[in-house]
DNA sequence: TTATATTATTGTAATATTGCAATATATTAA
DNA sequence: TTAATATATTGCAATATTACAATAATATAA
């Protein structure tokens, strides 16, 4: 009925497909990419940079937030949003941890 | 409108994109968790062991066979599905890759 | 062949996601 | 204060996803 059944799911199954779902659109990558590559943490060229509209990216950035991957801080007139590298570890290992769980004998 | 412009990104980032697209349930989550467990490769119990319906698992599985990340071979009158281990590696690689780019003097 | 078991496909309904225009809010500068 | 700039929220339409019942297709066993 087009609702997913988290309730059947363990937590941890649940936890990570919701990290993986932060990850499954292109422009939440790009908006990532580009802000862990900025040296001095500047923000919203965004919107230019990746050609979407300004609610659109707000958007996106919120779903970004809701995970941890951004903590924002006002500095001057601008909003910055840096990488949270303590959570962006934290992830980093979880799905580590996913892709080494493979049993190595199965056929 | 409602539809991903996939042609505004980069293949790169459409590809990781997609990759976590398949990783963004947790059903998808418990059926990699549970093959990958399997001594034997054996198969579906899937429907018993998850909670959803044949349909649903079923479709569950062809996202994961799309990306490449399951193969399946005929064993006695079980379909049988395996990790594909080269593909895994790939993709874990390819998390890996986007995990440790980020600039680490960001702020 | 027929019966049984497994998997795939189709059709449908409910819910979620994506994107933007319009608007509201918040901050800085004058 | 007011004007300018940046970000967030709301409302809406288009598309995508999730789930299952019903059915079809496939393979094995009898």
């Amino acid at each position: 009925m087009g609702i997913t059944k988290s309730h059947i799911f363990s937590p941890a199954q649940n936890e990570l497909a919701n990290v993986a779902k932060v990850l499954a659109h292109p422009a939440r990558i790009a908006i990532l990419d580009y802000v862990s590559k900025q040296e001095n943490c500047i923000c919203n060229d965004l919107v230019d940079v990746i050609g979407l509209s300004q609610p659109t990216i707000s958007q996106h950035l919120n779903e970004i937030k809701k995970i941890g991957l951004l903590k924002g801080t006002f500095e001057g007139k601008n909003l910055c949003y840096c990488i949270n590298r303590e959570k962006w570890n934290e992830l980093q290992n979880l799905l580590h941890s996913f892709f080494n769980n493979i049993n190595q004998n199965c056929c």
